[in-house]
DNA sequence: TATAAAAGTTAGACTAGTCTAACAAATATA
DNA sequence: TATATTTGTTAGACTAGTCTAACTTTTATA
């Protein structure tokens, strides 16, 4: 794969990840603008604007002056490159290191830029081959291909509809913990009982146990299966 | 343990295990010079200086203008904290991951300076508490302790000694890779048969083979235990 | 002990990545 | 369309870590 380079710095590889996020955030189209990839990253638009500009140097992004931003091929399979790293290591800390799932990600963050070609390959192998990570998210191929999985949000579903957990979208530490609490994790079974047309909240049955109202915001961070 | 301070950089990390690295080296004396840090870390002099200013400043060392220098104990213990880091994530990759002894250590350069206490301990205990790596160096308990073992080196034995290696003096690539070539790892057995007084080589018969002359060099870079 | 060599320091410069403050362009809105 | 708001850029400054070149101190040696 010629596209890989691997003289990118820790930072760079982080906008690359950045700008690979927001073009799956921004399904229909994958620009990207200078503020919000600064909001995104942390770091303020001027950062963000000097960066584009090494970006585009390096033929990893295409951008002019005041226009939207976009990956190259070669920039979105660099980015691809850390978001597997990122999600092997995550899945490898939450499999063989009982972290838990709200845990894994600030450590992946670091482990995502090791540069070594045999160890992330080493490492799916040592997990089997795993598809998904600890949230639900495809872990990309070394190929660069990224498995898919057909997933609707929880609140799509009519009453008396049946599913299973696939993802979560939200994966900051309190949506996670309160999961954790309601005993909801990827493959849990529920069931719509009522849809709350008042505020968009739903009754909902949680592996067989008795019903229980979640907010219309707990229903739209859910990915689920039908 | 107070001593852990964990806002040190990346550079100030290496410093630290540098320092500690040749404090062992030169064992009597468990000082270093500027110059003898510079050349260890493959950076000049100049820049030696200004880092040992400013781990001075963080008390991490004790030195002054043209004198040796000193880890202090918070040094000390953080420089052990990285060492502990990286031979644990060496067995990792030797055990767990098929690496080859000569392949760890450049990975595990990278790996040390994850931050993560959860994550030294939990990958110690994945490992099962292993107390030495794969080049038989002992790795550091997290209260900072380092085990010992009695070792000498080869070059030491008189004729007709029998001995187990127990660790490497030197990790080059080189010369693990004739180890590997010689069917020499932790634990294989080796009879000194005869010492050349000419060129201090040895003839030593390993693991019950036939009989192989070995050079001073590669004698004095193989820890034995009798 | 005088001098040469080795060891160590300082000054000044450079790069990567960041910031703030001022400005410019694009877009939304009245 | 004129103006206000949002979005993005530029200029200039700062920090960490590095370098080279010139200088100083210490140590070794004749
Ligand atoms: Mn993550
Ligand atoms: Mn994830
Ligand atoms: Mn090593
Ligand atoms: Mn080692």
């Amino acid at each position: 794969m010629f596209y890989i380079c691997s003289m990118l710095s820790y930072t760079e590889e982080n906008y690359l990840k950045a700008l690979l996020k927001l073009s799956f955030q921004n399904e229909d189209k994958p620009e990207a603008g200078t503020n919000e990839m600064a909001a995104y990253l942390g770091v303020k638009p001027a950062t963000a604007t000097d960066m584009l500009k090494k970006l585009k140097e390096k033929e990893l992004v295409t951008y002019k002056k005041y226009g939207k931003i976009l990956l190259t091929e070669t920039g979105k399979q660099n980015g691809i490159a850390i978001l597997r790293k990122h999600r092997l290591w995550e899945t490898f800390l939450y499999e063989k290191l009982d972290f838990s799932w709200d845990e894994v990600h600030e450590v992946a963050e670091q482990l995502e830029h090791i540069q070594s070609a045999k160890l992330v390959d080493k490492l799916e192998e040592f997990l089997n081959f795993p598809e998904f990570d600890p949230h639900g998210d495809p872990i990309p191929k070394a190929n660069g291909e990224i498995p898919t999985i057909d997933k609707v949000l929880l609140s799509e579903l009519k009453e008396n509809e049946l599913c299973k957990v696939v993802a979560v979208k939200d994966t900051s530490t309190l949506f996670l913990q309160y999961l954790e609490k309601l005993r909801i994790t990827i493959g849990t079974p529920i069931k719509v009982l009522e849809r709350i047309d008042f505020d968009g909240s739903l009754s909902i049955q949680i592996a067989g146990e008795e019903a229980r109202n979640v907010s219309m915001k707990f229903a739209e961070s859910l990915f689920v299966k039908r």
